[in-house]
DNA sequence: CGGTTACTTGAGATACGTCAAAACGAGTGG
DNA sequence: CCACTCGTTTTGACGTATCTCAAGTAACCG
């Protein structure tokens, strides 16, 4: 949440490459710019970087497990990365994916809600927890930040439920497309949207099966809204898709 | 979230009944033990009660639209309110029901993501935004409890992700009847759970249509599981509904 | 190049949706 | 107290989107 009428705190830094001195672990991370340390001035930040713990996890790493201990926080700086949940008979569903730029942990309490993985070689900034708490604790901005990113997070649930709700299969993956292109092109709407996801981990995440998601993309693809290649998707008729896909 | 490891904050409150003085709008709120209320001391409470304005929503009274501007919060007194969202073409998402004790306005910013309505006659505490962030910001306690909440909600919005994504028709209503006995007999497990909402709100809020819902309900009053009443359901085998709807 | 995993495609089954009508409950007026 | 109405809930018959099972093809990697 964001209590002060004043949402757009993002400006007022200097240019990201300001930062690049700072003989620290997490140095030169491209997406500091968009990241929560983008709440801060030059010196908090120099202080957020000093306890922070460049990390690197391989495809299928596990990241942390759903009910470990919240030890740590992490600023995702490169790659992606799968949130899941397991029933006890095998049934997955995955909540989220997350990338560059994303913030790990910031669901409340003691216990992971979720587990997360990597699903490609993913870099990161962990943060410990003791450290970051204490950090947080002092630094009203951050806070507020992180409040802000938890509203975000509560607003991708309520997508997220919309779809698994009320849409179809093809507007299901419609909206999977769309959305993932908007966070992969922040500014610009180029065409092609990498899938570092399985058809697995998309059908989970839409409560759809695997064969559903390939076949109503080969669907897509046969009625020239979009041209499949492995990995990647690309975007031959936006308007179509995003009649589909869109509320 | 909760950045130091006591969650246990409820704790140390005085006698519920030491509140009932204060002469303010908001007094007698039977809930205030259970509300935001209980991360403050009596003074801080007084205060906050001083900005209250005691409210009440007819049935089917609008509380707040998607995309007004978030002019205040609330926490509800009594009764039972639901969140929705809607498709333009009328398909509507029932995004969660809010009952005594919950807050609203959780979510972040300057806009509200979805419509509250009044589902039954109910009565709140309505904060105003400027007097509600101005309190805040100067109470860390607050502030915290309230991103407590926050983490809280997360977790609603995931497990009830998990049902739609891959729960049946028969898991989903079991675990919604689970889930509203937990809420509403917080304590005890008194087998008798009341259902302020419509078969309209239910299918809405579980994916399911209105139908589905009826038949559902009546199959597992059939198989002598619950059985139904007009506006509540009893438990009849707890241990059964349990056994479907539990992850 | 062979083995493994991921993806696609097909045919058939089913859980749930749709449409339509009947039963029920609550409120109103005679 | 009964009859009437209106909205909600239940029930039935039928259609279909999606799932399941199974096989085939393509991509990846040593």
């Amino acid at each position: 949440m964001n209590f002060d009428s004043s949402a757009a705190h993002n400006a007022g830094d200097g240019s990201p490459l300001a930062y690049r001195k700072a003989g620290v672990d997490c140095d030169n991370c491209p997406v500091r710019a968009v990241s929560i340390c983008c709440a801060l001035g030059p010196d908090e930040r120099r202080q957020l970087e000093s306890i922070a713990h460049r990390t690197v996890f391989n495809t299928k790493e596990t990241i942390f497990l759903e009910g470990d201990r919240s030890g740590s926080f992490f600023n995702i700086t490169s790659g992606a990365v799968r949130l899941f949940r397991l029933f006890r008979d095998g049934r997955r569903q995955v909540l989220g994916f997350r990338m560059a730029g994303d913030f790990l942990g910031l669901d409340m309490g003691d216990q992971r809600g979720f587990s997360a993985e990597a699903i490609e070689p993913t870099t990161a900034c962990r943060f410990g927890r003791p450290q970051f708490t204490s950090l947080v604790e002092s630094k009203p901005h951050l806070l507020r930040k992180l409040h802000e990113r938890t509203g975000q997070e509560i607003g991708l649930a309520h997508d997220h439920m919309m779809a698994l709700g009320q849409r179809s299969a093809r507007e299901r993956i419609a909206w999977f497309l769309l959305s993932l292109r908007e966070r992969q092109n922040k500014a610009s709407s180029a065409d092609v949207i990498r899938l570092p996801m399985s058809r697995q981990d998309i059908g989970d995440f839409l409560g759809l099966t695997i064969e559903t998601v390939s076949r109503t993309l080969t669907l897509l693809a046969r009625e020239n809204v979009i041209s499949i290649t492995p990995r990647t998707v690309r975007l031959r008729d936006a308007r179509r898709l995003a009649k589909l896909g869109t509320s």
